[in-house]
DNA sequence: ATTACTAAAAGACGAGTAA
DNA sequence: TTTACTCGTCTTTTAGTAA
């Protein structure tokens, strides 16, 4: 295995230009582009050559380095390594936490007309009226956050006898296998570790889960 | 900026599924798929968190861990970086040598017509009878070993007038923007520090050359 | 089993220097 | 200017230990 810190900076010479050829290195220059000092530079690149990494030679005013196969060969396991990271597990994300009890407010608005034929043209979920709401656990709100970045389906607001109803946007998932969606209301500061759920079943039927039970949310896609 | 070791270990955590949800790991765990102590697997963790990159929820037998967007932002950035390495610099050589005088046998080879009419057809050069050397640099030599894993063009034996002639392979590559083609001989063990060209003429005029100048050969694709 | 502390050992760092 | 050595310092590591 090959040192972190070696690794670094052979990426550095791979990205002057080390695999297609010699590329013209001096110990200040790399020093400067991985913020160390010169001689640490100097150092890696001894270290390096020992690795049988790089391959060098010397001139008057720096020195010409470049990457050998085995060198390459480790480039590319690196560059396996994020492609199997960000190619097999982008864009699925497992959301944990527990079952509870919500105010009862979804019920209301999911009986909404304005709401449900929307949810019932856009999401393909004709809603059971009542929400399923999971309490997240700490980690898993760092993965919430991170489905902001996806595409999510915009639920927009209207006026109903002369009630304003504000926008959401929606974001289908499932639990067990079991189709339904993410509800964030629109402006409202809704708590982050808290997150509600429609489908078109009343979901502790379809799971047979109560209060307090642990909770899998798959977002796929 | 991220410290070496600290995002071999993020990218660790990446690849059990750190970047899409929260992973079960152990210090000891760790270590082990990063041949360091416990111990160590421990402080890159802390300091992991310390640089939010990552979110623990601490268990007794273990640890959950998920990436936060600012490490997913860092792994990514890793990833664009190899991207560049290998998207860019991917098959596109470049040799540097210097001129040097051959011993006129390849003069000889040339000339034959079973060799001649292949360069022809499979290479699209009509050679000029004689061969443009070229020695080397130390760190070329590396580069030239890259070179064996592309798709070189198969020059096959023959017999002529009761006399053998050996297989070769050949590479299309420029000099100075000038088409000419890398032939080596197939059994014979060729020095692999010397490259021998062909070109549809003769390569010294074209390019102004003499024995001991510069030369840079690009290979592409 | 875990995590994470402390303390001794090991190793890395950068200043100075020579070639 | 370079590279790369030595040397003193400081950081990092790991073993041991506690929780």
């Amino acid at each position: 295995m090959i040192a972190p810190d070696d690794l670094i900076c052979l990426k550095a010479i791979a990205l002057l230009g080390g695999l297609s050829g010699a590329v013209s290195v001096s110990s200040q220059s790399l020093a400067q582009e991985l913020s160390i000092s010169p001689q640490t530079a100097s150092r890696r690149l001894i270290s390096l050559e020992n690795a049988h990494m790089i391959s060098r030679t010397m001139g008057g005013d720096g020195q010409y380095v470049t990457i050998t196969a085995a060198g390459e060969e480790n480039m590319r396991a690196e560059y396996a390594a994020y492609r199997r990271i960000f190619e097999t597990h982008d864009r699925h994300y497992l959301l944990e936490g527990e079952l509870i009890s919500g105010l009862g407010e979804g019920r209301y608005y999911i009986s909404v007309e304005g709401y449900a034929s929307q949810f019932s043209e856009k999401l393909g979920i004709t809603p059971y009226p009542g929400t399923f709401n999971v309490k997240l656990s700490p980690t898993s709100i760092e993965t919430r956050r991170k489905l902001d970045a996806m595409e999510w389906t915009e639920i927009d607001g209207f006026t109903d006898h002369d009630r304003t109803f504000g926008g959401a946007r929606a974001l289908k998932c499932s639990i067990g296998g079991y189709a339904c969606a993410i509800i964030i209301p629109g402006r409202t500061h809704y708590p982050e570790d808290i997150i509600e759920l429609i489908s078109a079943e009343r979901l502790r039927d379809v799971l047979g889960t109560d209060d307090g039970a642990a909770v899998i949310i798959e977002v796929t896609r």
